[in-house]
DNA sequence: TGAAATATCCTCATTACTGAGGATAGAAAT
DNA sequence: ATTTCTATCCTCAGTAATGAGGATATTTCA
């Protein structure tokens, strides 16, 4: 398989958004826009499987009525009888491999959920992670265009992997608080380790903060040479010279 | 730029690699394996710069005599003139686009090193983290061939940033000091989504490393009232108002 | 090629921080 | 009961950082 100079840029460009480190959402929206011209396809939309409610969530769509994909989460998403088989795939799969067209088209779901939207020709992605479902991408293509080819499958395929790997990263970056969490708990060891009182412990918090000397004094409600007399303290047990200095000592041991 | 049936292969054979989860060093010589074959090239080094030491480490090599790059290792590197240029670079170069072909054939590094194994004509590219050079690719093709084309490098430039963040995720599992990358992806993101330059990345990860204006000047070789510059502007595009807030929007997004 | 972005350099006034020297009162430990 | 620790307050000299205003050369990109 050779690649035109139009799909060279759209998968290079892909390649890039995929490194960038963008957020979950953005990133399959942005992934979204460029496979739709990649592989000629006119519809998107995109859902994180949610483990604890069984359910797709955090939709990401292009060119699709916003109702219609309502009415997929509320209803058509528990009576799909394509996506479950589709999802069970660890690699790219067209609708009309897991189930004959003339049939699909008599289902409730392509009539009145697919169909509503201009929806016929379907080709589905989901990322895994350690036997997690991540995330998907979902690409359609309207009545007047054919089916996917075995080439765009293979395009399909190929990014697939990276777009897994990128999924992984950014969810591994929005896991909440991980970074607070691990900045207090650093905080506390190191402030134990060099003998902190709770008083300098609470300092070097709002140092740590962002908070100006007199920003601390107003915060505490004592004179700002009280906070110099901490902050001279703190410095000394820990060894240090300056605030910045601090945020290295406590981060990196 | 259009790619062959063997480039597209070779571009999704390495964007596998990319996404499967190598250690750094397999994840080096695969790419680089590839990449001899993408660019036809027949050298290829990497290495990891070791910012403790000022040196390049974790050497994995090509095609290239173990005896020849212990040399670079322990002689040649630190009286290098083309690659703490190539270094600073923040996208695919040619040896010949920071030095002149005739003037670069009279240079030692050239006779006693390079050609010593071979190596003609080269491109490099260095993968950074928050300012930190975090890997390179190093490509050489033999006397007999021609230097390489803007095409080639267009193709090392769309597989750099893929390189860079599979390098970055590759570090971020082998290193135990879980704290430091944390601090080195917090900041990636954050620089990333105020649109900081590459330089601007490394002043503020000198700063986050507890660094003051003096010492940034110094270590990079720059004037105070350049640095100076550099930080009023990531003041301006991050919204704040010194460095202390530098760290806690960083740290806690 | 021409515009925009980037990296580099500069001054000057102002503010914030650091280091070194105190003092005092109360709590905790020996 | 005395010492040590903690929290609070103070001055002052010196250093570092900030904000606002530039300038210029190079690189990038449309």
């Amino acid at each position: 398989m050779n690649l035109t100079t139009k799909e060279t840029d759209l998968v290079f460009s892909i390649m890039a958004d995929l490194s960038y480190g963008y957020a979950s959402s953005e990133l399959r929206r942005r992934v979204g826009l460029k496979l739709l011209d990649l592989l000629d396809a006119q519809y998107f939309a995109s859902y994180v499987w949610n483990t604890t409610e069984n359910a797709f969530c955090e939709r990401v769509s292009i060119n699709m009525s916003d109702d219609n994909l309502g009415a997929y989460e509320q209803h058509f998403q528990f009576c799909d009888p394509i996506t479950p088989v589709l999802q069970r795939r660890r690699k790219a799969t067209c609708v009309s491999e897991i189930m004959p067209r003339s049939r699909f088209e008599r289902t409730e779901f392509f009539n009145d959920f697919l169909a509503n939207d201009g929806l016929h020709y379907g080709v589905n992605y989901y990322a895994y992670s350690g036997g997690t479902n991540i995330g998907d991408l979902r690409i359609w293509r309207g009545r007047n265009k054919e089916d996917f080819s075995h080439r765009e499958l293979d395009i399909l395929n190929a990014i697939g992997p990276a777009f897994t790997n990128a999924m992984r990263g950014a969810m591994a970056r929005e896991k909440t608080t991980q970074g607070k969490v691990d900045l207090v708990t650093a905080l506390e060891q190191a402030a134990n380790g060099a003998m902190l009182t709770a008083r300098e412990k609470e300092i070097c918090a709002a140092v740590l903060a962002g908070l100006s000397d007199q920003q601390i004094a107003t915060k505490y409600g004592i004179s700002f040479t009280t906070v110099r007399s901490h902050i001279k303290h703190i410095y000394g047990k820990l060894g240090i010279t300056g605030r910045t200095q601090l945020l290295s000592r406590v981060i990196m041991h």
